[in-house]
DNA sequence: GCCTCATGTGATGTATGAAATTACAAGACT
DNA sequence: AGTCTTGTAATTTCATACATCACATGAGGC
């Protein structure tokens, strides 16, 4: 099964945007996540909307973080996504005649929308600064004393 | 995001097998389910190396489940799938040296970590005499009196 | 004004993996 | 022997996330 890796990689470009005060171009956000401009474009769009970042044109453009960390959830990111199903798994037929079938797929619905609620809860209280005090954790603890590498 | 319907197909062709003693063939199987006999069987091979089921050939052999529904667990089926990804979304790369990535990598690992543990914990619990215990009331619910459609 | 750099977005191509299909070997009953 | 079944490898199909292409639009710099 093939996963969508959009909501890593929206994470992965907010924190650097959040890192400098200087738009960054769309180019400069898919070389670091090794991806396309385009790519970044279309998955920023939801950003956008949701009046996280902003975009501009022409010369010295390109995107820039217009919250603070404290007030982005790893829940609104998801969100900016489009809300995407969590689980890799589902109904063979989502409107079975056959009773057994019906049965089948209540049970998993049961277990996989309590599994939802529970993992969209954490996002709620996920926030980037936390993940941001992670990095400096990772820093001071890995690298120091040298340039720790941010690419 | 494509999904994986396999859990729900074997979970619906076992209670299915519940239902008779005769042994039912790939292709009586594959026609319930609208898919394919080979399909049938490859998803078979695992319930069969796990003991749950049992394959005869020739003239009037077929499938037949060889453990009550009480002794079947959601999470014994789920692992005769080899214990496929539950999650729909995954990192964009595995082993970052950027520490954001890493970072991030991190904090959606924990999320997933926590809501697989619940879900399996909750797959254990699951027997397939309780989805059959649900099929028994959706039948007397909405066909009291007349004959249910089990196909 | 014109050129370059940037986003915005529709259209198309590519890669991956589940599912379907095809093909054939082997076992079991009549 | 002939038919019905499972067992599997090989191949094709199909859905879709991601990449790429093409071009319009907006914003400086010259």
């Amino acid at each position: 099964m093939r996963q969508d890796t959009r909501l890593s990689r929206l994470l992965h470009v907010l924190l650097h945007m959040a890192q400098t005060d200087a738009p960054m171009t769309s180019q400069h956000i898919a070389e670091m996540l090794g991806s396309n401009a385009v790519v970044v474009r279309r998955i920023m769009a939801g950003l956008r909307e949701g009046g996280y970042v902003e975009a501009e044109r022409g010369h010295g453009g390109g995107w820039r973080i217009i919250r603070r960390t404290e007030e982005i959830t790893v829940l609104d990111v998801y969100r900016s996504l489009g809300s995407p199903d969590l689980f890799a798994f589902g109904f063979s037929n989502p409107q079975p005649s056959c009773l057994v079938e019906q049965s089948v797929n209540a049970t998993i619905a049961e277990s996989t929308e309590t599994a939802t609620a529970a993992i969209l809860e954490k996002f709620a209280t996920l926030r980037l600064s936390q993940i941001e005090a992670e990095v400096q954790e990772r820093m001071s603890k890995r690298t120091r004393g040298r340039a720790a590498d941010l690419g």
